[in-house]
DNA sequence: TACAGTAATTGATATGGATCAACGCTGCAC
DNA sequence: GTGCAGCGTTGATCCATATCAATTACTGTA
């Protein structure tokens, strides 16, 4: 595991130019309150696959917002090994679970190169009160943060790994979809073992899977590049 | 299922007299401060066992606290059986996940007769701005309930059952302790169905690993009530 | 006290997915 | 190019837990 730390750089980009605005925490925001989260942002940096942005137990309270790229999120065990929480694409915030205490109870590593903004707490609790639907917009995220794990632990107690996967592929897809690139042809930013982890099956599950869904025309899979060649075969799929 | 509707009854205690003000809602807040809390709750309501407080799908904006006794929360399936999300102990608000949308995404259901507050999410959004410590407060227990979720993500996606019912016991026991009570003695408010449900495992595997634990000695099972004899052997145990 | 219905336990068997082991592919260093 | 390392696939076997089936214990009701 590198433990390398990310090297800072700034970007010029601001929320009022960033296209992903209409998802992630701006969204509703006037022009001139816009401004005002612009100067909460302490920074925008680029991070590289492997990089970690923040770490369990950092007493650093920031919440981050991914711009580009992709990360993943994860705790490790007593044991050591690692339990992968979620994987976040641009426009997504990470790191809410880290409000109450002063400090980050998960881990976040970038998936690949990616830039993030990094959002101070502190700023942020004293800009929401003045900006009713920023506080707003931040209690949608969280909200819907916490529907997002109640869809997974659905998923790991009660669906098999063919419907595993499957859901997988179409929580991708149509994630894909909403930040308007192609829900039917994406390239995975993880490796078969992150998806493995997420989904709690081990890696040659999830390959065999791969192969057979590939095999049934279902998808096409070629390394980390998927089409989804048949939408509704996958579906059913996924919802038994 | 039963789907009986709750029977509303007015209960006179207030915040300012709840013995498990210190665990909810209005953790931190002035007497005058707590008034206000205080005129926001809707209603407060008996439940009996079987009853649901609100429904998947509800257009009903608001959140609920516990006050006594216990309820779990849920989300059907398209195939129709239920997965459990949680059981809540008095002090536990529930509904936090139905912030973005104007409608609840899990169902709610009494264990036992137990009695709730009801906050409408309206009201309390605007005393929220008014009383900074009360949002704090709010987002300190959403973030709390993303991170018992990551908890259940890791152990649904990494533990055998042993450990998965160790750990479920060790839980219990903590909450019962944070509420002055026995954690070394308790009664299960929940059904072994419920249990296996929420832990992902079937009833049969619930039942033996319980009888297993009694014979070693570690914890004494008779029917729902359970005494923990080895606390240190049980941590073992669900810590791998 | 009897009865019905439900919850919980226990035993026997089946199976989905883990584990172990080997190999192929891809990309990078030299 | 050749060698090497990491990632991914494929096959064989095993085991933890589900499933099926039967029995027992308990709860509420008449």
């Amino acid at each position: 595991m590198t433990e390398t730390n990310v090297s800072f750089r700034a970007l010029s980009e601001s929320c009022k130019t960033c296209s992903l605005a209409e998802l992630c925490l701006p969204r509703g925001l006037q022009n001139e309150e816009m401004q005002r989260l612009d100067d909460v942002i302490k920074t925008r940096c680029v991070v590289h696959s492997g990089d970690m942005l923040f770490k369990e137990g950092n007493r650093n309270r920031s919440i981050y917002a991914v711009r580009s790229g992709s990360v993943k999120t994860f705790t490790v065990m007593e044991s050591g090994d690692e339990q992968i929480l979620g994987f976040h694409l641009p426009g997504e915030i990470i790191g809410l679970a880290g409000l109450d205490e002063a400090i980050h109870n998960c881990s976040s590593k970038a998936l690949e190169t990616s830039s993030i903004c990094e959002l101070p707490l502190d700023e942020l609790e004293t800009i929401c009160l003045q900006i009713p639907s920023l506080q707003k917009q931040l209690l949608k995220l969280i909200s819907r943060e916490i529907s997002q794990d109640h869809k997974m632990l659905l998923l790991l107690a009660k669906k098999n790994s063919d419907q595993r996967v499957a859901t997988f592929l179409l929580s991708l897809s149509g994630r894909f979809k909403l930040r308007g690139l192609s829900s039917q042809s994406f390239i995975l930013s993880m490796s078969r073992q992150d998806i493995a982890n997420y989904l709690g099956l081990a890696v040659e599950t999830v390959s065999r899977i791969l192969t057979k869904l590939s095999d049934d025309k279902v998808i096409d899979v070629t390394r980390r590049a998927i089409q989804i060649v048949n939408h509704d075969r996958l579906l059913e799929i996924a919802d038994s």
